[in-house]
DNA sequence: AATGAATGAGCGTTCATTCAT
DNA sequence: AATGAATGAACGCTCATTCAT
């Protein structure tokens, strides 16, 4: 029967070029973009340099394949509406941790790491510096970041959990930037266990936002 | 005796190595440390590579000078009991803009630049991944700078600028990681005029800070 | 029997061949043999690397094919006794250059191509390099060339149009070098119309050498 | 002293580019310029492959200082006035053979070589298809002997040595191309003596231009 | 007959480093 | 202190070829 010949083969071609996108990512994030090579990749994936070719004409387009392969594993479905379900601290934490920890699976998923250390940083910049497609898309990604914030803040003001006199909207960047910045912490420490320390980082920055900001 | 032909001769290696931490700083600075080859380095000193390699024995030993002066060159010198002079909003800013000013500046006298773009983070990553001693110079950079806002907010709280029952430690370290990361704002975006994006930066986020958590 | 089944077959293996054979040809012809890849053989034709390879078991089969395929359109029919057709200047400028015509066009109808710059001498002889079968096929074809103007020359001897004492065998020869070398002109002029530019050529090198030994 | 050790560095460095550049032509003509590669270049030189990038930046540039190598060994120094120094067909010859002469023994020295086979022509084709600068120099020196032979064939003209009516200009180019012609059979035939084969040619092609045209 | 995934040798080139001068 | 010729390992990449399907 030719359509499960076919699927199968298909399912084989994706089975490579996966093979591919998951080594070459946990390669990327270990020592950076530049300073891995085809040696490497060949070693990890127990592939030929030439198997790799057929697949990526070349590195860059390697990278713009783990790229995509990161965001697409990573990114956590858009949630509707949270200026609805967002009535208070507890139900902003629970939704906003949870789109995290749900990122964060994804990532252990497909790199088996726990640990990051500052390489996924790294990796960023190189990537940004080296395409300028995906600083498109690294760009993008911080603004849904930031919108989804504002959303969240614009729940908690409807339901009278902000100080009188206080704009969601900069409630939300502020707290958008003391996360990436807090996020950077995790970067320059040795290692962390992925799911407890950050989700612990996520909370604590969260917990000390409502404390100085009186926030309920 | 160390006469005055000595002095001269160390006042040349001085200057030797001088042209060449500077121009690799700006190299490194501008296309990262690995993409930075010792063809690019002879071009922009005018010197041999033997040269090069007569005052630092390596590619490795040279980040380390380079980092170490730029270090030098960019820490401004610890203001004195910061829990004193620091008042108000207004001389809170003042003394903290001015310190990140003569940084700057600092960075501008040797390097000749305006611009900075992505590079000084990618820049710092290679030099924490490559060199375990240059991390820990960065996170004793950190420290330092967290320790110098929890005196100036010693200090307004002692003037009585905080709100009540706000704790100054937990002041200090949310605009730490908030200064952080709106840092990252400037390296995503495409070019910016260091003195007045980077202050009118650090201004808005001091701003907007005392307006979220009801500093004076 | 052979049906009619078994007929479409072999006619589309023909095809195929056919179709592999005129766009190597083409592609020989524009970048020499070393230059073309497989890659490109692939475009040009539309078919898979292997079915390629089921038709030429390696490059130098490949080469082989193309050349023998150019030698079977290109070749024109032996013109039966030139020694008696050609009586003067005009029957043998004509015959001359009808054959070459009837060359050319058949070359036009395989290659769609106009100009051929320096490249068909460049095939030839990397041909040459590659295979030394190949090189005994243009030697013959050399010695063939030749052979005709003899004959040609004995015809105009037979009819007194060569001056007294003129051997038709040494002006034929001299004729056959003077056709390849200007023939080199071609190649190294940036590129011509086959038609036009190569019959002039051929005409003017006839009447150059009819005025400068006194033929008539 | 200064100058003799500064002379004796030079030395070197003109030796090994010298090094490069000789066994680089030898190989250039023997397999052509695509087939060489710079496995072929350190076995033949003794050097490693960045001894020989230091020297050459690319491999276009290696074959542009071959061909400017092999032009420079192989030029002869131009006849003053030829149009005056040839009086007949002997002084004609041996001015002519001379200058050949003078050529084939600069090329022998260099190359160390007897036999050139196709390869010569290969490697100026695949010069010209390279480098467009190295076509416009083989156009040059084709039109420099071609301005050669005219005033040869003045010179001729001025005693009377050509037939009446005779062009020295038509003449020139003729025997011009004849010769291209007739030097190609040298590199379809499978080996030949530089000096002897490449003299008698030169000298049969005179003679046979002579015999058929009249000239004296 | 035809596909295209996979191989592995080898390509031109770059690089940090060494060393005689 | 400084030069720059030379090294050799490794780089990203291309190629003709093989083979299971």
């Amino acid at each position: 029967m030719v359509g499960l010949f076919e699927m199968k083969k298909a399912a084989e071609v994706r089975d490579t070029k996966h093979v591919i996108l998951k080594n070459a990512l946990q390669l990327f994030l270990k020592k950076g973009y530049r300073a891995v090579t085809y040696q490497d990749l060949m070693k990890k994936t127990g592939l030929s340099k030439g198997a790799i070719y057929h697949h990526f004409a070349s590195k860059d387009e390697l990278l713009e394949g783990v790229f995509g392969f990161l965001l697409d594993t990573t990114r956590q479905p858009a949630v509707e509406s949270p200026e609805d379900c967002v009535t208070d601290r507890e139900t902003f934490r629970e939704l906003f941790v949870r789109g995290k920890l749900a990122q964060i699976q994804g990532f252990k998923k497909i790199t088996h790491t726990r640990s990051l250390k500052v390489n996924r940083l790294l990796f960023f910049l190189e990537a940004i510096n080296e395409n300028d497609g995906l600083k498109q898309s690294i760009e993008e990604l911080m603004q849904e970041e930031k919108m989804f914030l504002v959303k969240c803040f614009t729940g908690l003001q409807k339901h009278n959990r902000l100080p009188p006199g206080k704009d969601p909207a900069l409630l939300a960047e502020c707290l958008f930037w003391m996360l990436q910045g807090s996020e950077m912490r995790l970067f320059v420490s040795d290692d962390y266990n992925l799911e407890a320390d950050c989700i612990n980082g996520y909370n604590k920055t969260i917990d000390d936002f409502f404390a100085i900001t009186g926030c309920l």
